[in-house]
RNA sequence: GGGCGAUUAGCUCAGUUGGUUAGAGCGUUCCCCUCACACGGGAGAGGUCCAAGGUUCAAGUCCUUGAUCGCCCACCA
């Protein structure tokens, strides 16, 4: 029997084909009888409207990588995916579509609009869906949840009016960050700040019925129109005198009063500051102090408003324009300077913001942040890398209250009623909600108003922050407020993996409404997940931010498309080391596809050479089955390629385990590839050729068991880095006929069994030993097809013996046609090459005279590296210091290695004498 | 303004408690289409670990200062 398959791998057909069958056969819903520990981790949800990035890519492939190991260590293992709905960046898209349409929302009605986006919805999530279907992340999808399916609207409206009873949410005039092309509320998160080349102007205000003016430095003269006074410090030497007088507005001529403020920064332009309540935070706060007017003078899509009479109409950049020119033709504009400042901008469409007065919704965040900063404090929250901890809890220590309401139709609809009557507001008596047109709204409207009793009653027409019902995720989409079996058994999750870009939106809040709203008298039991793993970004090959306006951007389905997930996946993996930003580049991925490749054809080998292993009367039972790979390794006459391997496996598998529990990706990654690639490969596969069709049976038959237990070792160790290519071989392996999925067989388990130091070391004495005849060779340039003789000598008898038991390998990796061993040294002839070790010396007979003017001028050159070696070691060993302050294992290690040297020194010596 | 991170081979990056000759992938040079794999095999070259001080028997690793780059936070009119 052979097993024929590709000569190279192509993922394409194959991926698809597993990820199909993944899906279809709901393999990786967790078994409902089954008992024992859990894992639970949800898919931080990617945004309804547009397609799985590079960014999800990476943040799949870590969870992916954590998941499947769980679920083979034999944790009863979910991971929950779903969507997000997204507020803004949804409407915003449906709004761009309608605009294309020649529509505005308003035109169709929130009724009509809603329909839209669902319609949208409806096709860019299932896009979504089957993309990550194809990635073949394992999650379990017949919990897929979106967060305005109605049992998350329902835990949603809850969460709301919880928090509204408690008095932690509540209404009020503030100022808030308003976007004007958005048309809505922002939270401060929403907003960036970007460093902009602004200028200060410097306006005189004349003090009433006098010649007397202050002048006033302003970056935004166009908010002058709604001054309402002008702010100096009450110590302020220049100005004492004008506190209490009244200037007159410039343009507008209104009377406003100079007042005295502590918060004036005297240093600050000329020390007096003009005061818009209605347009600056810091003017709104000082106009709360001394009950100042607040005079909006600007219109929601930024425009100045009736109020600000003259200029009414006017966009806010030409009305400033407008303004200065007004100003200085009047002679009230003393000087203009360069001012560098920031400016805030909406994230999502980068519009510049405008501090904006409004009536608008907010959660208290201290009482909230409280328990959350005890949580991590404590460590019942531990946050992986150290200093995610830190900005976490710098956050938390210094939050401020959050704007929660949207001036959106997409989304989460506040379930407050106000009375057109009192003005009063009555909440929803409770968060049940039915389901209109097939979506969810609250049920439980109020029928009177609940201070007065009209029925004149309408409905908040805001819908809450996007980040407010993401912030539920971790218990919404488990049955919350109901308590449900998955809540019992999968609250509190075990883990969470999310950017840094989302640390505060979304796991600052899920940490702190978790902590809030769960049941439980611990944190521990009320904490949303135990561990949070915070990853980085991808970044263009040259380690630049990738964008759309930058053209820099990668497509994860193009390069599955070429290279396959699991070469992407593993550069990814590979890459990804805690705390840095990955530079990922298509050649590092073209690196991984062959890797896959060898994996492919190493397994290839097995399959092809099947047949030398029933011509030693191996059955396929005897191979592999289960029970007799669990006795691995077999030994046969040679055990030293097979003590090693297992040995290695021993190490290898401690080291992944270890990696992965400390999200050392690259670390495991790195260390099963060149365990695969390198230990595999290169020398084991290589060593046991000869054996794999020996005459001697029983070392054929050991090898054969070892290979086979080896590779399917191997593949299981592989799996959570490479799912479809390991599941494909695995399938194929002859013995796994009827197998299910090699994603739910175990992960190895370090064996320390097979830990043996002393195959380890004999191992890597061959391995120099090969090596050095292999360097000889290539240096002499001799011709890769000419056979060599050569002849080993050692005075040790370990080695000799090692060197003529493993003859048969060295043969075959050498392509020696015969070796030589003897006890006593050579001779000094120039017509073999000759390299010398601590260990051993070794004479290549090449047939032809060597170069010897070569040869001597590599010992001098060797000589020279070794002399200054030695005698920097020798001063070091002289210090006194060092003698009795260093640890004795590192002196004497120096002591033996100093040595080692000196013995190989002199054979260089004693060689270069004969030569010369 | 506050905080954080980075600087190691031509490029992109690893290097967890300080310890003997600092690693990987790609690129590059030379040899080889050897019967699993040219998406391969073999052998090389290539680094005063940003700078200057300091701690230590010992520093890529710890401390201080500086330079350059990047990021985050922030109500500096």
């Amino acid at each position: 029997m052979s097993i024929e398959i590709p000569k190279a791998y192509e993922p394409q057909e194959i991926e698809r084909h597993r990820a199909q069958v993944w899906f279809e056969t709901q393999l990786y819903r967790p078994p409902d009888d089954s008992r024992g520990e859990v894992f639970s981790i949800v898919l931080p949800p990617p945004n309804v409207t547009g397609s799985i990035h590079i960014g999800h890519m990476l943040e799949h492939t870590q969870i992916d990588i954590i998941v499947r190991w769980k679920r083979m260590q034999g944790f009863k293992t979910l991971w929950l995916p779903g969507m997000d709905h997204a507020g803004i960046a949804t409407q915003v898209v449906v709004e761009r579509q309608l605009a294309a349409e020649g529509l505005k929302r308003e035109q169709l009605g929130r009724e009509e609009f809603e329909r839209r986006v669902w319609q949208w919805k409806a096709e860019s999530g299932g896009k979504i869906k089957d993309q990550m279907i194809r990635l073949g992340v394992s999650c379990d999808w017949t919990r897929a949840r979106f967060t305005l399916d109605p049992p998350l609207y329902r835990a949603v409206m809850e969460a709301f009016l919880r928090l509204h009873r408690e008095g932690l949410i509540y209404r009020g005039r503030y100022m808030v960050n308003w976007c004007p092309r958005c048309q809505t509320a922002l939270s401060d998160l929403e907003t960036v700040h970007e460093s902009h080349e602004g200028k200060l102007w410097f306006i005189r205000y004349p003090v009433k019925a006098s010649n007397e003016f202050i002048i006033v430095a302003t970056t935004r003269p166009e908010t002058m129109l709604g001054d309402t006074a002008v702010a100096v410090h009450p110590d302020d030497e220049r100005y004492k005198t004008l506190i209490g007088k009244t200037l007159i507005l410039p343009l507008v001529n209104r009377e406003i009063p100079v007042i005295a403020d502590d918060s004036v920064d005297r240093e600050f332009g000329t020390g007096a500051v003009k005061v818009t309540p209605a347009h600056d935070p810091n003017d709104f706060a000082m106009g709360q102090r001394h009950k100042l007017a607040e005079i909006d003078v600007m219109t929601p899509d930024a425009h100045i408003s009736a109020a600000g009479g003259p200029y009414a109409g006017l966009e806010r950049f030409a009305a400033r324009e407008k303004i200065v020119q007004d100003l200085k033709a009047q002679g009230l504009l003393e000087k203009t300077t360069n001012h560098p400042m920031s400016i805030a901008i909406c994230d999502r469409c980068k519009t510049i913001v405008e501090p904006r007065l409004s009536v608008q919704w907010f959660c208290k965040m201290k009482p909230l942040a409280a328990p959350a900063i005890e949580a991590v404090e404590r460590d019942v929250l531990s946050i992986v890398p150290e200093n995610q901890r830190k900005i976490f809890l710098d956050w938390l220590a210094n939050i401020r209250d959050w704007c929660i309401s949207r001036q959106l139709w997409w989304g989460h609809r506040i379930p407050i009623w106000h009375c057109g009557k009192c003005g009063a507001m009555t909440p929803a008596s409770d968060s049940k909600v039915e389901i209109v047109n097939g979506h969810a709204q609250i049920a439980s409207v109020p029928h009177a108003c609940g201070k007065c009793g009209s029925k004149e009653l309408t409905q908040d027409p805001d819908v809450l922050d996007t980040w407010f019902s993401s912030g539920l995720w971790p218990f919404s989409t488990l049955g919350w407020p109901d308590d449900t079996e998955d809540l019992r058994t999968f609250y509190p999750t075990s883990l969470l993996i999310s950017g840094y870009d989302i640390l505060f939106f979304w796991d600052a809040r899920m940490t702190m409404l978790g902590l809030h709203l769960m049941r439980g008298d611990t944190l521990e039991e009320r904490i949303p997940f135990h561990q949070l793993y915070v990853h980085a970004i991808v970044r263009d090959p040259h380690g630049i931010k990738m964008s759309k306006t930058r053209g820099n951007v990668v497509d994860p389905l193009e390069i599955i498309e070429k290279h396959g997930t699991d070469a992407l996946r593993f550069a990814l993996a590979v890459m990804a080391a805690p705390g840095t930003d990955i530079a990922l580049s298509e050649e590092r991925i073209i690196g991984y596809r062959a890797f896959a490749n060898k994996i492919w054809n190493a397994a290839r080998f097995l399959f092809f050479n099947l047949e030398k292993a029933e011509a030693a009367g191996l059955t396929i039972d005897e191979l592999a089955a289960p029970e007799i790979r669990a006795k691995a390794p077999y030994t046969a006459a040679d055990a030293l390629p097979h003590r090693w391997i297992f040995s290695r496996l021993a190490s290898v598998t401690a080291q992944v385990n270890d990696a992965l529990e400390n999200f050392r990706f690259h670390e495991a990654a790195h260390v099963v590839y060149h365990f695969f690639w390198g230990d595999f490969c290169d020398w084991y596969i290589e060593w046991l050729k000869p054996q794999l069709s020996s005459q001697n049976r029983e070392e054929t038959v050991a090898s054969w068991r070892n290979l086979f237990a080896v590779f399917e070792y191997a593949l299981r160790l592989l799996h959570p880095f490479m799912p479809f290519l390991t599941e494909e071989l695995w399938h194929r392996l002859p013995q796994n006929a009827d197998a299910k999925s090699i994603s739910l067989e175990s992960f190895p388990i370090a064996n320390p069994v097979w830990s043996d130091p002393a195959a380890e070391e004999q191992m890597a004495l061959l391995q120099e030993l090969i090596g050095t005849v292999r360097n000889a060779r290539a240096e002499a340039k001799l011709d890769a097809k000419k056979k060599l003789a050569a002849e080993l000598s050692s005075e040790k008898t370990s080695v000799r013996e090692l060197a003529e038991r493993n003859l048969e390998p060295l043969l075959r990796l050498s392509y020696l046609t015969e070796l030589k061993i003897q006890e006593q040294p050579f001779g000094t002839a120039g017509d073999a090459l000759v390299r010398t070790t601590a260990q051993f010396e070794l004479r290549i007979r090449t047939g032809e005279v060597a170069d010897v003017q070569a040869e001597i001028a590599k010992l001098k050159k060797e000589k020279a590296r070794l002399k200054q070696d030695i005698e920097t070691k020798q001063s070091r060993l002289a210090d006194t210091t060092f003698r009795s302050r260093a640890p004795e294992e590192i002196v004497r290690g120096l002591e033996a290695t100093v040595a080692e040297r000196q013995r190989e020194y002199q054979k260089i010596v004693d060689r270069l004498t004969g030569l010369v």
